[in-house]
Order: C-alpha cells, then structure tokens, then sequence
DNA sequence: GTCTATACTTTGATAGAC
DNA sequence: GTCTATCAAAGTATAGAC
C-alpha cells in the first residue's frame, strides 16, 4: 500500500480537526475513519492527543503554505496571486460543502487559552505563513515593514472571510474580501 | 441578590464559550463556575446544551452589536470609530490576558459543518452585525452594495486579526488591521 | 511491534427526593 | 420548583495478548 499507517492517522486528524475542531474530535472517531488500530496512536504518538495534535498542526501549516507558494508561482503579479488564492478558497468551500476552510483556525481558537503547546504549534505555523508572505511582499518592492503589515492585513482578511463564509454557507464574504485584498496588494505596490 | 439564576447560567456560558468553545466546555464546568445546580440548566433550557449554546450564541451577539454601537455613537466619524473599536479589541486582548476576542467566532468555527441549529444562530448574529454596520455607512453615503462590501472586509479583518493576535499573543495584529481597516474606511467615503 | 480489550474519567442527560 | 443521585455513552489512556 501507497501510505502507511501513520500518514493516514495524521491525513484524517487533519481533514476532522479542520472541520470538527480539536475538542470536537474523539480518538476513537479518528482510527475508526483512518481505518487503524487504536493503539496506533499511542504507538506513533507517545504523547498521545496533544502531541498528534501538534503534529496535526504543524504538518497542515506546511501544506496550506505550500498551496500559497505554487498559486503564487502560477500568477503573473502579486494582486493577481491573491485574487487567484482567495478564489481557490472560494471554489474549495463549495466543493466541499463549507468544510474546508483554513486548516488550522478552528484548533487555535480552540486552544488560544486552554492548551499553550497547541497553541504555540498554531502560533508557529501563523508566524511561517506571515514569514513567507512578508518575504514575497519585499520581493515585489515593498520595505519589511509595510511587506509585513500587509502580510497581516491580507491574511486577517482570508481567515475572517472563512469565518463568515463557513457560517453564512455563502462564497460572497470570500470574493467581497479577495477583491478587497487584491486592490490593497495593488495599492501598496502602487505607493 | 441581583441577577437571576438563568442570567448567571447565560453570562457563564457567553464566559467559557469564547475562550474555550462549545465543545470544550462541558456543562459540569459550567454550573460550577455560575454557581448554580446542574438542573437548573434543563430547568431553564429544556433543549440541553444545545438550546443553550443557540441562546448564548444570539445573546452575545447582541451585546457585542451594542458595543459597535456605542464605539461608533462617540466616534467623530466612520474612521475614528472603526480605529477605536480596534484599538479597544486590542486593550481588552491584553486585559483577559487574550482570552476576550470575538464572542463567537470559536462556536462558529467548531459548528460550521456538525450542527446546522447552532450553525445557524451564528450566522443570524454576523448578518445582524454586518446589517448594521452596512447602514452605519449607508448613513455616512455609501452605496449599500459598497457599504456592505465594505462591512464584510471591516469584520473580517476584525476575525482574523482576533485569531492571529490570540494564537501570537500579541496585539500587532489588531494594531495593524486596524490601521488599514480604519484606512479602507477613509478611501471607501472619500472616492 | 500490531492490535484488542479494558480501565478510568468525564460527558450530556434524567429521575426522583425534598 | 430546586437540587441531588445516578445513568448510559463517549472521552483518553493503558495493559497485555498475539
């Protein structure tokens, strides 16, 4: 077989964390989805929830990051680049019937004040994505500062528009909010 | 004594719901910490957890309306109050010790996809929160279509910057949306 | 080492004493 | 009506058979 038992431990904690949360998600629903043994999990995760959570975390923050780098390398500018993301995002939540949205935002709103491993995992994974936003920014002209500012500014926008599209069962906060990002992007290059 | 047990039952849930989600707050917690007997919760809410999840959904919904109204009553105009109601986010961040964001955006998240009744009552509470602010800038001459385009950014720069200063643990990222919200508010009125 | 059965705790919910 | 005792189910974690 293609994958072990360890990848499809962590593929299926990452599709229920990101549409159930972390809290919302029993064990026993996940070896019972990825079709293992439930002492797997202790097996591969001695440090058991927690620390597959923080797996979890981790590996969907290098993913998603990913997903970002190869839209941007397939778009001609960076306004471009950020319509084309959000619109992706926009196409994901209807193909997947408002499911799958950022990979990780329901687990660190989760775990902001009860779990500080989780959250530093989420806070981890937020800080890479700003990283390489900002890098990308600076790339295309602008100082770190305003490179970053914009980083947060357009990634805030992103996460509240699943926010309000996955509650709202509507794409229109995700198309409002990436034409919305995309002229910011334009503008700040434009300055 | 001057608050009534049910309102005690309903400022604890509002409580524990936002800093530690529907899921993660089980109802034991919750009588314990609101002082009050486990049956009074079936007394009050013969729906279980479940209609009190939907009754602490829309009530701090409401109450978080009124907090955007009274910023915006004593605001000088639209950017002002847009800047002060970030700046306030960010001071009530670190008061909590950034536990206190939005009242409801873990809830929304966490109910998106597993209970369409609560699911719902979020979605009721963000559309009364972005009627709202539509016609606050209807008032101050905007389009409606523009004015709730503009709304739908404003708020969801407000999510994300919750879910990032709340991951990080710090206030950049309020203090930096709010900068740009409270700038994409001047340009919308000054075009 | 892989996997099953079980231990122990906590959950949401209910019945009934007062 | 207010509150306590208890239920069945699900939670995480562990022990041990194979």
């Amino acid at each position: 077989m293609a994958t072990t038992t360890k990848d499809r431990i962590l593929d299926t904690s990452a599709e229920l964390f990101r549409r159930q949360g972390y809290m919302g998600t029993g064990l026993k629903q996940l070896v019972a989805e990825a079709g293992a043994p439930f002492g797997s999990i202790y097996h591969f995760f001695p440090g058991g929830k927690e620390e597959l959570g923080a797996e979890t975390i981790r590996r969907s923050g290098e993913l998603y990051l990913q997903l970002f780098v190869a839209i941007a390398a397939e778009a001609p500018d960076a306004p471009s680049a950020v319509s084309d993301f959000f619109a992706g995002a926009a196409e994901t939540l209807v193909e997947t019937d408002y499911s799958d949205a950022c990979p990780i935002a329901t687990v660190a709103l989760e775990v902001a004040s009860t779990n500080d491993t989780l959250r530093q995992a989420t806070a981890d994974v937020f800080e890479s994505w700003i990283d390489a936003s900002t890098a990308y920014y600076t790339a295309a002209g602008l100082s770190d500062e305003k490179a970053r500012a914009l980083s947060l500014s357009i990634l805030s926008l992103l996460e509240g528009a699943f926010i309000f599209s996955r509650a709202m069962r509507s794409t229109e906060p995700m198309r409002v909010t990436g034409a919305a990002a995309s002229a910011m992007v334009r503008e700040a290059l434009a300055a």
